[in-house]
DNA sequence: AAATGATTTCGAAGCGCTTCGACACCTGAC
DNA sequence: GTCAGGTGTCGAAGCGCTTCGAAATCATTT
């Protein structure tokens, strides 16, 4: 059973390959008659392209690389939710996937690109100084990134708009009466890099407090539940008028809530917490939150890849985040 | 900045192409100062074969297909570890990993292999009755299973030898003294559909139980907690005497341990429990248990991929299980 | 010195597809 | 009846690589 190619496909329909690849790809006009009797022969004969001899002539793969960090730490079912959406988008633009895990390097995304395997990249989980950014931006092949690094100029990047979320959390405990609000943050040394994403939520958050008038701290918080428990007893201490807090910080969020117990005060009866974090965390805990839309993230940044290789500009982009209001304000 | 191709390394080098050809390959036998020539032009120029070029003229993509299950329900850590291990196995062996759901189904099998996109196929989590499996048995590409589906005549699966996992756990539990002991399997209806490994187990478990003269019995476990508990408390009405409960059972390993607590017997000082389920799983409740070995089972499979490629025979493999003791078990 | 055989290198023929320019045919306008 | 301008189709030239057979080179042997 040899494979069956477009030259056969051109004999069956007694027409030219030519006219085959035309009807195929739709770049020139046939005529009604032609078009049908080549897609019968197509069908009879069960043909499939060539992957490679259509790469090799168009220049086109029709794959993309989807880099992920294949590390531990990562919050699964967010990169789970971000692979599963990225492998959809990707399919319905007819284009298939290669995996590769960041642990490959700067060497493993010129090998892919420079071997015109893939026409374009998605890298998640870029890191601010990330060693790869450089690469990227002298690489032939359009890229999309999830997540800001230090310097996203020229660069596409996709991700949850983090000011907002900041400002939504402070609003939303403005909406419930809140009056002094704080928001936990990222650890310190976070903030020291400058990394955008902390840095962003902190202002928008406290931008948001300042313009409804409440009276509200940001403080970085550690991961350990003793860090955690000092950081929240020091926090009530300073400010024993504290009925509100957000925690940006998914490994904290379980720690914040024992240290609030351990200190008596209820939640939501006498403190409301906001997390903004992965939807099953924040579900596992019944707390309202600002969840990471991993889902979208991956639809858009398969879109805005499309869009570049189609040529087309494509700046970054900012998702709306969407609060979640569960058991844990009020 | 045109891309480099063969031809122009050729030139530099002053050779002919084939003959940069073969020092790439290794495929026929090239003078030593030749190959340094040709190899050093291949860095000055930054050369890397294009790999539409290669399928096309070799017939080899170096491209294999994992096949997920990304639907929800799969144990994620399992499913991320084995991701891992396979993409970087199939580097190893100097190949890149297609990425696909398995909801495109049969036809998405059918597309990349008949497209020649890959050369071979990995596909995790075959289910007994799997519409692909007849597929996969009259493609030309080779291709691997995690897991057995019902009838694994003529195909290479790769899973964990679950007899020996329940005769292991029976063995254990015997050492330690018990007596009467009891298995906890998978849902009724698991067992009727024939699906092997539910079965494989327990057949392990009372072989094991039955040369080591032990009072063993064997039920089936629903994932509910009141059927779960109502199914301990009747084992333990039946069997007064039961000292060790072995669970293969992700989803109702929790619950057992809330029906043993409900019922007053504490663990491991009344009852041992070993489980037969994800690392993560029994690491979280501490228990006794034999994991699914999914790096393991990632490079092994990829191995056996490998071996077809280059037209070896390849059986199935039953990886050996292994106890990891914690301290549900005394 | 010629012949033999190994060893190393070369040239050319594809692999299956896309795409460009050209050709054939058909309209309708003059 | 001729010619301009569309349509629809074809043929051929690559795309960059592998691989086969043959040529060239060199060391041995007779």
């Amino acid at each position: 059973m040899r494979t069956v190619t477009i030259a056969d496909v051109a004999r069956h329909a007694g027409v030219a390959v030519s006219t085959v690849s035309y009807v195929l790809s739709g770049k020139r006009a046939i005529s009604a008659t032609t078009r049908q009797r080549v897609l019968d022969s197509v069908r009879v004969l069960g043909y499939h392209p060539n992957a490679g001899a259509r790469a090799l002539a168009s220049k086109r793969a029709n794959v993309i690389a989807l880099v992920l960090p294949l590390r531990a730490g990562m919050n699964l079912p967010v990169l789970m939710q971000f692979a599963t959406s990225v492998v959809a988008t990707a399919r319905q633009y007819d284009h298939d996937v290669l995996l590769m895990t960041a642990d490959e390097g700067p060497d493993g995304i010129r090998r892919v690109a420079a071997s015109a395997m893939v026409d374009g990249l998605l890298l998640m989980d870029v890191e601010v100084r990330d060693t790869r950014v450089p690469l990227l931006r002298d690489l032939a092949e359009p890229s999309v990134l999830i997540g800001f690094p230090a310097d996203a100029e020229g660069l596409t990047c996709v991700d949850l708009d983090f000011h907002r979320a900041g400002a939504i959390c402070a609003a939303h405990l403005a909406e419930r009466g809140h009056r002094e609000i704080a928001l936990l943050g990222a650890p310190g040394v976070v903030y020291e890099r400058g990394t955008g994403f902390a840095e962003r939520t902190r202002a928008g958050f406290l931008a948001e407090a300042t313009e409804r008038d409440l009276h509200a701290v940001a403080v970085p918080c550690a991961e350990t539940y003793d860090e955690v428990a000092s950081a929240v007893k020091l926090l009530f201490d300073a400010h024993p008028g504290l009925t509100g807090v957000v925690v940006h910080n998914e490994a904290a969020v379980g720690h914040v809530l024992g240290a609030l117990r351990a200190l008596g005060r209820a939640v939501p009866e006498d403190v409301s917490v906001v997390a903004i974090c992965p939807d099953d965390i924040a579900e596992r805990a019944r707390l309202t939150s600002v969840l990471i839309p991993a889902e979208e993230l991956g639809r858009e940044a398969v879109r805005l890849l499309m869009a570049k290789l189609d040529g087309l500009p494509a700046g970054s982009i900012l998702l709306e985040p969407r609060l979640t209001i569960r058991e844990s304000t009020r």
